[in-house]
DNA sequence: GACTAACCGAGACGGTACGTCTTGTCTTGGG
DNA sequence: CCCAAGACAAGACGTACCGTCTCGGTTAGTC
């Protein structure tokens, strides 16, 4: 929704600023230059005079709005219009289902090459820097995180699930599986992989 | 034990080979020097002119035995004397007891500030490049998994665990988990801290 | 007088040149550092690293603005104040006497150890390559050259020479000498060392 | 008709000398393949080890009995069966003409390719040192000034020029208006090239 | 309607690292 | 002792980016 940038926008009390505004047209044309030449060439060979030369804008308009490469790659990946499924998970009666048809939903974004290349330029972005890692994580992987574990959470309270077990544990470690296996380029991801773990997972949630 | 080099000696059928042999000498400062600067510096801010000169070494001599910096990361922490746990486990009367204190020693590892920096330039390099992965995960992790699978399948034949479960995936449950906590920089990590997973996928296991 | 560069600026009719201008100081640091480092340690040992270290500048700015070593070197001895004399010859009542004048003072520069430094990288980044020795003997040699053709001519049209020799090979000759004097390194060159050469040539010059 | 080498070879004295004698085979193969390398590449792109690969020969073999680079190429271009003119003038009745064939018969060997790029190599390897220009100068041209030189004197001596000019002075500034001539690549070089030169000077000496 | 500040493109700047090449030395094993 | 092979330390080569810094030129407000 928003980009952050390093320029704290204060965003209603800025008293009177005069001067050129930012423009809209630069922003979009780097974000979209940074995900066409991630696509295209990987994380690795990205450059920031790449970027801009491909978006056609001076390098400086980069340096202005962001502090680094990783970055401009976070946002480029996230402000994406359905990078990856963040939804909460649905509520039907049973949460097993409901487990499996959203990480099967998350596995087939890391399944196509798109997503697949996406999830390795964040995961490559990130171990670049603890700040960029800190943004990543806050504004996605946290955010499904979080959706996996109150689905579990209300069903504890629904008594379908232990309410002693570490939730959170639980849905790392399905997380985690998956980008262990994107990262490491297991060939063979399918939308059911994880099912294997999801039945040992949610059996050792039952009461 | 070895390292691999890029140029492959054909192991023992090479009948006479010319010139002077592979100093010996050069190739552990290159490795030292390389776990020096990851230790002191971080693996991004790594080179290999900065490798050569800590080592007292050309370039060339390190570009004549490597085909990348990631590959001369991967030899040296893997050729450390003890770089990480990767024993087999223990086969006492329980293996509940048995996955806990090895899982133990193996988070031990990662929580160390050496350890933690190590698991993160492997992490990185093997992000870099495709090769790096296949040779890392081939040499280190895939040992540890098989470790781990070997003793659960011996459980499951002795009746202890569910013998239709897939073993190999809550392996990768577990080590991912480390992997992603490590790499993540989450900081409050302890040996106890996959405990909570544990509890839940060894019930999940349990017949 | 200018210095060429090899991005033409196509002179007067560039309508709008964006971007920041070419830095006079770093022109003149690179020149200055380059002809320090001829006197200092001659044109053999000279490397561009070493010209960029000595004048505070990137390698880049160099190599941006001259294709190779020996156009650095051309600059940085041509375009000094008064590397060389290229002044016209006197016009005096006698040719002999004007002719020889001029030589000693040529003479002369080539005598002292920084003009035969001078004339020494000269003649080393001449034999690099064709395109530096074009550019070196148009704008060095060929000004002598024409210099001593023209009073020649001029006295061969007064009627004090004669009118069919050629006067071009005669300069050439001279000139020729005196370079294969200082590149012989022969050491006892003095401001009359042509006087016996001249004489033959002005007496066959004679009508 | 023998190398010079750096290693004093004292001739005839040495009292018992063990060991494996110098082999002919590789100081040959080491002179053509640097002939070879002149023709095919220049001088420029000269190296030792490039010598040593083609020549199928070790890199030590070269440095074992050579200096420098610029002595290999003196030895390879001078102990070639006919590298250059260094034949005394003929006697004939006419200095003129003895001086004019002999001088045709130099420019013929600079005119064609080989010639023309075996001087150059000489004269850039003569520029690259002091000793190399010693070496090259005594060997070669003084051999030929000395030739010159020679044939001008017995004519003064004959009474047929004057006694009192300078004749090394003369056979300098023929042999370097051909060496300059060479070495700015004035392409329009031919047998009687040198010809209007050799009209005023002869002029000149005329009694 | 001019001022004026901030933004924009372009691109030169001082640096750092790259991966390759060459130099001259050293080591090995065979002749 | 010589030789072919080739590893070694050193360091220059020319390229690619980095992040910073001018340059004009272009928008917006505010006087």
């Amino acid at each position: 929704m928003s980009d952050h940038g390093h320029r704290t926008p204060s965003e209603a009390e800025t008293p009177a600023t005069p001067g050129r505004k930012r423009s809209e047209a630069a922003r979009l044309a780097i974000l979209a230059a940074t995900r066409d030449l991630i696509e295209e060439h990987g994380y690795e060979k990205l450059s920031i005079a790449g970027i801009a030369a491909r978006a056609g804008v001076g390098k400086d308009t980069i340096y202005r709005w962001w502090p680094s490469k990783s970055m401009v790659v976070v946002d480029a990946v996230l402000l994406e219009d359905q990078p990856f499924h963040t939804a909460p998970l649905a509520r039907t009666a049973s949460v097993d289902q409901d487990v499996r048809d959203w990480v099967h939903t998350v596995t087939q974004d890391y399944m196509e090459p798109a997503g697949a290349s996406r999830v390795r330029a964040l995961t490559a972005a990130a171990s670049e820097d603890p700040a960029t890692a800190q943004m990543l994580y806050g504004r996605y992987t946290q955010v499904q995180r979080i959706a996996l574990v109150d689905r579990l959470r209300e069903a504890a309270e629904a008594g379908e699930l232990r309410p002693d077990a570490d939730f959170a544990a639980v849905a790392d470690a399905v997380l985690a599986s998956l980008l262990y296996w994107v990262t490491t380029r297991r060939t063979d991801l399918q939308s059911g992989s994880a099912d294997p773990l999801l039945d040992v997972l949610l059996r050792g949630l039952r009461p």
